[in-house]
DNA sequence: AGCACA
């Protein structure tokens, strides 16, 4: 019905609250980030950031009406926008006068601990992959799963509630490493409180549930993965059925990937044939089509965790799609079809039989950060196409003992719990010395909104 | 890019 009195605020007529309501934010911005940009105008006395179903929203409240009103009407005539990492901020007055923060609220603490797993299906996380993590902090007991309408949610079994709050304060807000993730997964992040249960009634063991502190409890049949489970790796991850259309999700994207940028890449393994860019969950990914599952399956191999830039920029993680033909505007800021196009534009080299890329960069030049570093202004192109110099070592040995390579974690006996709600902190360095790919002399951006940090600039994340 | 569910 249309009431009058009822009705949510039309966007041109807000009456301005000293609460600020804030979109468009980075899913992994910080309330320090938040405050950064915020108090300029006055003081902030309350912020309620990550919120909504992507996480991208913020709210400010600040101590009088009049700064909240200064920083909106500044932006709304500013011409630089309000930015956090690069992303545009939308700012305009919540429809409420104050945060509500029920912090914890009659959240006891307890052995046993709700998790709600974030932007996952039930399939996507194994819950010996959540055993693993949770094991951490002490002797788990049990684990049961389900899934409601918060998501994909597990109750964790301690010994106690020190335990349980110790695993609750590290893990809260953070994120299920990569690694331990099937790669369509773009975030995964933990929200835990505590439950009220003290004893969780484990009837089998399944892929459901699990009680540790049993060994004889019956494993439940029909609870074992059947037919309507996805391939599982020995690993206990998903596997897709391969394609030959990849799906790339781009991490810690400092710098623009344009569709020429990721053309440039990923022809160095056969001739692509259709790129799409989108947005997913607030991050960037790519569907990119090659003739064939097989090419498509050696660009997989040689790129999975490797960076398009220096430095752990730009990290691609690659699956399967489900797609076979992409459907795709033929020459957009979004998508590229390089099919219909006229002759000669498919003139990056077919990928040789071996499947190593022909165009790739002498070894020497993997660590030669330039292209970034000076901004993307080097008077000698990095890469240049002529030069065939092949380094098949380099590619063999693209992992190291305990990167986020995937299958080294079981060895590992200390968990990453650089869990950063953000990117692992141990990551980047990790790339920056070992799992670098090499810089296919691509200029960032083509030197556009995303400049590469200069040096009176330094990079966000280190 | 569009208002918080603990």
């Amino acid at each position: 019905m249309s009431s009058s009195s009822g009705q949510p605020q039309f966007r041109y007529t807000q009456t301005p609250s000293k609460v600020l309501h804030l979109r468009n934010l980075p899913w992994e911005c910080t309330e320090e980030e938040l405050v950064e940009l915020c108090k300029p105008f006055g003081k902030i006395v309350n912020t309620k950031c990550n919120v909504g179903a992507n996480r991208n929203q913020a709210f400010v409240e600040y101590a009088d009406l009049n700064q909240a009103i200064s920083m909106v009407s500044y932006y709304a005539s500013s011409s630089e926008p309000a930015q956090v990492r690069g992303k545009t901020v939308y700012i305009q007055y919540s429809n409420r006068q104050e945060i509500v923060n029920n912090k914890s609220t009659g959240d006891v603490a307890g052995n046993v601990l709700l998790v709600t797993i974030e932007g996952v299906e039930a399939g996507d996380v194994s819950i010996d992959v959540i055993h693993l993590v949770f094991s951490a902090f002490g002797f788990v007991h049990k684990i049961a799963t389900f899934e409601k309408a918060a998501g994909f949610q597990a109750l964790i079994q301690f010994t106690d509630a020190e335990t349980a709050s110790a695993a609750r304060n590290a893990l809260d807000g953070r994120s299920i490493p990569r690694y331990l993730l099937p790669e369509h997964v773009a975030s995964c992040h933990l929200r835990i409180s505590y439950s009220a249960h003290t004893d969780l009634n484990i009837k089998f063991q399944s892929h459901r549930s699990r009680d540790y502190t049993n060994p004889y409890l019956p494993v439940n049949p029909s609870a074992i993965e059947g037919t309507l489970q996805p391939t599982v790796g020995a690993d206990g991850k998903k596997k897709e059925p391969e394609s030959n259309v990849l799906l790339a999700s781009i991490e810690n994207m400092q710098y623009a990937v344009t569709v020429d940028v990721l053309h440039t890449v990923f022809s160095a393994f056969g001739a692509v044939q259709k790129i799409a860019i989108f947005e997913k969950n607030g991050g960037m990914q790519a569907l990119i089509q090659y003739p064939d599952v097989t090419t498509a399956a050696v660009a997989k191999e040689a790129l999975e965790g490797h960076c398009i830039y220096d430095g752990g920029y730009c990290k691609l993680h690659l699956s399967y799609s489900r797609h076979t033909d992409l459907n795709v505007k033929a020459h957009s800021d979004k998508s590229r079809d390089y099919t219909i196009s006229d002759a000669g534009i498919l003139s990056v080299p077919q990928s040789s039989a071996s499947g190593w890329p022909s165009v790739l960069q002498p070894a020497s030049a993997v660590y030669n950060s330039s292209a970034i570093s000076d901004g993307g202004l080097s008077a000698q192109p990095v890469w240049d196409a002529n030069q065939q110099g092949i380094r098949p070592g380099v590619y063999n040995h693209p992992q190291v003992p305990g990167a986020y390579s995937g299958q080294t974690y079981g060895a590992s006996a200390v968990p990453p719990y650089s869990l950063s709600g953000t990117i692992p902190s141990s990551s980047a360095g990790l790339i920056q010395a070992s799992q670098q790919m090499p810089p296919y002399g691509i200029q960032p951006g083509a030197r556009q909104a995303a400049a590469p940090p200069s040096a009176g600039q330094p990079p966000l994340y280190f």
